[in-house]
DNA sequence: GCGATAATATCAGTGCTCGAATATTCGAAC
DNA sequence: GTTCGAATATTCGAGCACTGATATTATCGC
């Protein structure tokens, strides 16, 4: 028999799950977790990662409209949609026409989506914590660094995928 | 007039968005713009970059079961379910009852699954390379293994979020 | 053999995410 | 005033991703 021998599947951290692995895949796993994390840190506060996400933002930019939401997250204007309008069910966020366009609808944290981001800024704070812990200053730079120059890359890199060269 | 000045909403790189920002945000937007941009680029082949992710994994360790690709690819086994019931479908993979144990399925790329995901690879070399370019060898070694401890890190926290410890 | 436990796989329900298509609003061109 | 174009917002359909619940299979203990 030539397969007999149980494929030797790696734990995180190690073989192609390690250092080894391709960095686009290392990236993915990472995130994976941090997300899960999150997730899990704000579950019983009923507010889900994408939630958290667009009301930081909303809360950061007040009167910010969907579309604009959509391009700091790095989400489509139908994906904020949906978001805003569970965040509006549950009355952590209100919407208004714009006065200078009537098209657009202007975004704002009411009070106790205002409290409620606080809250789960607590729990997010720790994970913060453990994701600088054991770094050195030059290290989280050059992290830092390379995680602005992905997100600009990659997102102004839409829809044109020209062959570099 | 106090909220006549339109809120300054930074581009990406830039403010909060730029080496400010909190690092799981970075992270994240990091990731969401990967996934976005390796989405793009895998579209014409009608695979998506979930789908891509589990063809890799089972290409790499063949004979993998639904939950051990689960755990390889940091998802819950339901989610591999659905991804391999549509990647079975589509036959880009198969399913066999293992002869040790009848509730366990091992899973194989056909041979339309290999030669799909070796076009997918041509397509993402040239995002692994961007993802590379301008970085020292010390820089890449610090940042692989900030990934690494993330991951590991983050996703032994599975349920047991105790305080610090 | 029978029950308890564990691992695997699936179904149901909710929410996120995209592409495609549609509708609305405003400004510019005619 | 009408038409065109750009920007904004929503709806629809498909796929992804989670929790919770359920069913099947094998092992351990009786």
């Amino acid at each position: 028999m030539d397969d007999n021998r149980p494929p030797p599947i790696p734990e995180p951290g190690e073989g192609k799950r390690g250092e080894q692995g391709h960095l686009g895949y290392l990236l993915l796993q990472a995130s994976a977790a941090s997300r899960l994390a999150t997730a899990r840190a704000l579950e019983d506060l009923d507010v889900t990662q994408p939630q958290f996400l667009v009301m930081t933002m909303v809360n950061a930019y007040p009167g910010a409209s969907g579309a604009e939401v959509a391009r700091l997250t790095v989400l489509t204007p139908q994906t904020i949609s949906l978001i805003v309008a569970n965040l509006e069910r549950a009355g952590r966020l209100t919407r208004a026409i714009s006065p200078e366009h009537g098209r657009i609808q202007r975004m704002e944290l009411t009070d106790a989506g205002r409290a409620l981001l606080a809250r789960c800024r607590e729990r997010t704070q720790a994970m913060e914590g453990r994701l600088t812990a054991a770094l050195s200053p030059d290290e989280e730079r050059i992290i830092r660094r390379w995680l602005v120059a992905v997100a600009t890359r990659e997102s102004s890199r839409d829809g044109s995928l020209a062959s570099d060269g």
